[in-house]
DNA sequence: TGATAATAGTTGCAAATGAAACTATGTTGC
DNA sequence: GCAACATAGTTTCATTTGCAACTATTATCA
């Protein structure tokens, strides 16, 4: 009988620290929240309008069903964010060609300069909140989180 | 030059499906949501009433201040669950012994029965989740966070 | 063509959330 | 003993969300 990394508690029972549902919930919580507030009081974003412009920085003219697809987000979080971004004067549109229902959008003059800002602040958070990993690790860690996501999405 | 894992964008630019804070959110909402889903339509509890009851099923008599600490919610989320978890009378509570600000909680006897058959379900979901891992990538996965977590912390 | 269905995006409304203020009780130090 | 402060937990209120219903437009096909 060999020691196990986790304490073994009765099976009647879960410890909700060891439980990978309740961690995955409270790191990504720590990981978000912390940069999601520093972009939050700096530039006035939500994490929804991050996301929309993050997409629109590297793919210009998606058009809002296309920014929920590479966004995990819903199409009305998606709606809501936009028109924010509007107002704030971050994005542009321009009527699709042939349908009229939707629009082309775009990183206006002034989101394209809070994009270039926040971008190398992001990158730079990312890379603190990994420096404690070796190289290896990080490589490791990619692997894992995407054998966890397709596991938990094939249920 | 040797090749790198994660495709190389201009250093302007960020991959939202490769950053970090992005990638945790993605698997946690999926990770928790699905097993929050299959607790919430069987057994109407949402994930802070089942993180209450969670840890009053190892730990009998924690106030709502200690549940508090051991969850990483808030003390109004705390206060809040508690009150529900009341309501459909799945806890109870008693007095602290000479401090009337406080009451011990305890699963009652309906809670009891909800935490047992909740438990196993919560297992079995983790290990289906995990089930693409090697005992290796386990441990290793269990490194990895609590490498995040305390490093994002620290920042 | 014209009815029916599908798609893009928005809005209304009820419920959930978060921050700050609040009530009640306890503690400390003079 | 009693201010002043601290702590436990609750409530209020404004904001955010999530879902379903909605408008407008386009596609299908009899």
């Amino acid at each position: 009988m060999r020691a196990e990394s986790k304490s073994q508690v009765q099976e009647t029972q879960l410890v909700l620290e060891e439980f990978l549902p309740y961690r995955l919930s409270v790191l990504s919580n720590i990981v978000s929240g912390k940069i999601a507030r520093s972009y939050e009081e700096r530039f006035q974003l939500t994490i929804a309008e991050w996301r929309v412009m993050a997409v629109l920085g590297r793919f210009p003219g998606l058009t809002a069903a296309e920014v929920t697809e590479r966004t995990a987000m819903d199409k009305v979080q998606v709606s809501r964010a936009v028109a924010r971004l509007q107002k704030t004067r971050k994005i542009e549109q321009r009527t699709v060609e042939g349908d009229r229902r939707s629009r082309h959008l775009f990183l206006s003059e002034l989101g394209r300069k809070d994009y270039s800002e926040i971008v190398p602040l992001a990158r730079d958070y990312e890379r603190r909140v990994t420096s404690a990993l070796t190289g290896q690790e990080k490589v490791q860690l990619d692997r894992l989180m995407d054998k966890l996501l397709s596991a938990a999405l094939s249920l």
